[in-house]
RNA sequence: GGUGCGGUAGUUCAGUCGGUUAGAAUAUCGGCCUGUCACGCCGGGGGUCGCGGGUUCGAGUCCCGUCCGCACCGCCA
């Protein structure tokens, strides 16, 4: 036995107990004749104690204790004589009888504190001594009760966890496939999943009626802050049911974590078309943790000369509440920030209330006091307030204002981390059409129904079509999406033709799906939350990555193992494959 | 594929207008210290200024290229 208590279990109740601790040196104090060791571990920080009473022996052993070094320590507990109450054991420590140094350690390269000195890049490289960190520890800690609390309410609701492969065949639509060769049949290779799509909906029609997994996806495409090339889903299905049913019962599970994990309770979550989230938020995840929603001026701005507005498809403004005293140096910063290519706007107008009542704009040319006084009457705004304005090609102007939305709120302090506001944004388009190849995409996914009421405009004008897709967003983050299904095989058929599809075409890729589909398929729906994405939210983390154990770089590289690598000629000719790579 | 920021001691960073021997903190090593808990005090070691080229009497500093990291755009059904 390594040890009777944890580092982290020690109470003045124990005192006199004959007790053995195991774990990390954390530091050393030494005094001449006394030394104090912090001893780590999961748990916790105990100091041990040695002093002229330990002998020479003890002495030797305690001068070669370094940071890290792994000990076994066997004495009595006693209480302090200074207590430390900064820490759970302070009121004791260990007057240590019998050492034994268990492994030393190197020098570690960054300090293991909460507030450490060591960069990312070297964290990374050396996670496993990063993870002996407290803070990153306690995210995982979080990440593995979150996932506890999930399955404990999905069980409670009768749903089937159910694992589905992960080598599976590639299906060209949606993001990039990695791809794994197959050996046994040469010039084959499997997919990883994007997610486990067409294989729930396959449980479905095998009547497992509720379906659940924490599942691995993957996808091949450019890293982000909240984006991994190999990430988490909370992935479920759910047979005779109907938009509002998958949404109760997933902001059923929503709720249940925010009261089990933060003991929070949220009210009922709004449900707000896509439209209307661009129209007012210029963004299909908007943060509702504050107004400063977009109205349009094109009407008022329309008409006085001003050839900018006068020439633009979209006038669109957004009200900063008691930044009228902004100075020129922080409007021409903010308009240098949308003029950045990230948001592309050509220039922006202001129009400042004044707390006296008077108005000020960079168009006062153009425009009467009178008339500015009606945009201001327009977005309600009192005196102090600020009011910016875009114009352009509307949906292009609509996101901009949205980005700046969002920056505005920044830097007001608007975006309270500890505020958690969800909603779902529901009837989005089915379709998305592509300028590049001229043919639409489906938003969603292939299988995605569309509204009942929409399906004759599938004729006439696909672009329109609203799909019964949702998404849980939460303070601006897309947290979650899903739909309901085709289940019909005829109108399945037909999606693919508008998706253009060649029957042969989409019987190689979806084939064994629409097989399934002949054979009985109940009507179902599901969704699948990005559980990264969710952790870090809890977590109050903007990165996914310390969510995660072993994460990839921006790069997608693994710096600890040095991963992706070549691999051996031998591996190669196995799998019938020949190289031909790009001197870099 | 693109934009921006960054790369200087083990680590995190500073380094002015191009000018002497490149600094600080922390870590580390040695010494002193019996109640510390970010211990304190004294002393030491530690640098290919990412890499390559250029401008210059002189480059950490300016220019070009390149590699790497981070954030973002494209991309992510």
């Amino acid at each position: 036995m390594y040890r009777s208590h944890t580092c982290g279990e020690l109470r003045l109740e124990q005192q006199g107990q004959q007790v053995t601790l195991a774990g990390w040196v954390q530091r050393k104090r030494e005094f001449g004749g006394m030394t104090f060791v912090d001893l780590r571990d999961r748990y916790g920080i105990t100091q041990l104690v040695f002093d002229e009473n330990s002998g020479a022996e003890m002495a030797e052993k305690i001068k070669k204790l370094g940071r890290e070094f792994v000990v076994q320590a066997k004495g009595v507990v006693r209480e302090r004589s200074n207590k430390n109450k900064n820490i759970p054991t302070g009121d004791v420590e260990l007057e240590v009888s019998e050492l034994v140094i268990l492994n030393v350690s190197e020098v570690p390269p960054f300090t293991i504190e909460d507030e450490s000195d060591g960069g990312d890049d070297i964290r990374m490289k050396y996670r496993y001594l990063d993870l002996r960190r407290n803070p990153v520890r306690d995210t995982l800690i979080l990440r593995a009760k979150m996932a506890h609390a999930t399955r404990s309410y999905l069980n409670q609701h009768n749903f089937i966890e159910t694992e589905t492969p992960v080598l599976i065949k590639s299906t060209p639509e949606g993001a990039r496939d990695f791809v794994v060769p197959s050996r046994m049949n040469p010039g084959e290779f499997y997919a990883l999943p994007q997610s486990p799509q067409q294989l729930k909906q396959l449980l479905m029609v095998a009547g497992f009626d509720r379906y659940y997994q924490i599942v691995k996806c993957f996808r091949d495409e450019d890293l982000r802050a909240d984006r991994q090339p190999e990430f988490t889903q909370i992935d479920c299905e759910m047979s005779f049911v109907e938009q509002e049913d998958v949404l109760n019962m997933f902001e059923g599970l929503t709720k249940y974590m925010f009261k089990e994990i933060k003991g929070i309770e949220i009210e009922n979550f709004p449900r707000m078309p896509y439209s209307e989230a661009m129209e007012n938020y210029g963004s299909d995840k908007p943060d509702i943790r504050f107004g400063m929603k977009i109205k349009e001026l094109s009407s008022l701005a329309k008409g006085h000369g001003f050839s900018v507005f006068d020439d633009a498809e979209y006038i669109g403004g957004i009200c900063a509440e008691g930044c009228s005293e902004y100075t020129r140096k922080q409007l021409d910063a903010l308009t240098e920030w949308v003029k950045r290519p990230q948001i592309g706007a050509k220039g922006m107008v202001y129009v400042k209330f004044n707390t006296d009542g008077t108005i000020k704009s960079s168009v006062d040319k153009f425009y009467s006091e009178e008339e500015l006084k009606k945009w201001c009457e327009l977005f309600g705004a009192k005196a102090g307030d600020l009011i910016l304005v875009l114009s352009g090609a509307k949906e292009k102007t609509q996101k901009a204002l949205g980005e700046l939305r969002i920056e505005v709120a920044n830097q007001l302090g608007l975006r309270n981390k500890d505020v958690f506001q969800p909603l779902w944004v529901v009837d989005f388009p089915l379709l998305e059409w592509d300028e590049e190849t001229a043919r639409f995409y489906a938003m969603h996914h292939p299988f995605t129904s569309p509204k009942p009421e929409d399906i004759p405009l599938l004729e006439t004008n696909p672009g329109a079509v609203r799909a019964n897709a949702y998404d849980l967003v939460i303070n601006g983050v897309e947290i979650g999406g899903g739909s309901v299904r085709i289940f019909d095989k005829a109108l399945q058929a037909k999606m693919f033709g508008l998706l253009g599809f060649t029957p042969e075409q989409a019987d190689y890729q979806f084939g064994f799906l629409m097989n399934a589909f002949k054979f009985g398929a109940p009507p179902h729906a599901g969704i699948a939350f990005g559980f990264d994405r969710l952790t870090s939210m809890f977590a109050g983390l903007d990165s996914i990555r310390d969510t995660i154990a072993f994460p990839k770089n921006n790069s997608g590289r693994d710096v600890m193992m040095d991963s992706p690598s070549t691999i051996a000629d031998a591996q190669l000719e196995e799998l019938n494959i020949k190289l031909d790579v790009k001197e870099k």
